[in-house]
DNA sequence: GCGACAG
DNA sequence: ATCTTGTCGC
């Protein structure tokens, strides 16, 4: 797939936060697809100085593996709470240009809208690529919530201030819940629905475990 | 000033 | 994220 060049990459922390409040307004809330057949799931590990970025593309409901890739690139951003965007994304894109199946949705490892300037992780790969994503963190970075119950399916809203940014979801029965928000172009109904499609014997959806493992240097 | 803080 | 073994709980 391709993807749009919409800002350097080389830039300071307050110039990325500058570029987080330019493409926030970018961001839409609602479906902006047909139909889901092709599900992608992406990750990136590190190893020293490197970043390795995944890929695998899957079926949906059946969830079987059709395509996946992993590029990996010197990491020239540090972590920093709200900007892991500029830290990940930059190895990220190559490894999603290289893909020969576009998929319809893709699901990422971090924040959606649930974010300081509303453009998590997953909702700035969605407009650079121009494809519906879900951010599904493993917890969460802003938001007040009541605990889901412990059943599978079981969720609740994460609200910011006076609104609701995202959903706390149980995947499992009695695991920790996983921060589902908008990425891009979904509704946060049909964010938790793929989420819960996506979800088999573990916590975590299996697009975003097959894309884990295989940045770690796994095999699928 | 202090605490919180995706991966 | 990453460094790391066994262990407690469902």
């Amino acid at each position: 797939m391709k993807s749009h060049d919409l800002h350097s990459w080389d830039v300071t922390p307050a110039q990325a936060r500058e570029i987080q409040e330019r493409l926030g307004s970018r961001v839409i809330r609602r479906d902006m697809f047909r139909s889901i057949e092709r599900v992608c799931g992406v990750d990136v590990g590190f190893c020293g100085e490197r970043a390795v970025a995944a890929c695998v593309v899957l079926s949906f409901p059946d969830l079987e593996i059709l395509d996946h890739s992993v590029h990996s690139a010197k990491v020239t951003f540090p972590y920093i709470p709200g900007l892991l965007s500029f830290r990940e994304i930059p190895s990220l894109l190559p490894a999603l240009e290289a893909l020969r199946i576009a998929p319809d949705l893709i699901i990422a490892d971090g924040q959606g809208i649930a974010h300081g300037r509303g453009i998590g992780l997953a909702s700035h790969l969605g407009l650079l690529v121009d494809t519906p994503t879900i951010g599904c963190a493993k917890s969460r970075l802003m938001g007040r919530y009541t605990e889901p119950g412990a059943e599978k399916g079981d969720w609740e809203y994460l609200y910011g201030d006076d609104t609701v940014i995202g959903a706390v979801v149980r995947t499992r029965r009695s695991v920790k819940p996983l921060f589902v928000s908008i990425g891009h172009g979904i509704a946060l109904h049909s964010a938790v629905f793929y989420v819960l499609g996506c979800c088999r014997k573990y916590r975590i959806t299996e697009p975003v475990r097959l894309a884990h493992r295989l940045a770690g240097g796994g095999v699928i």
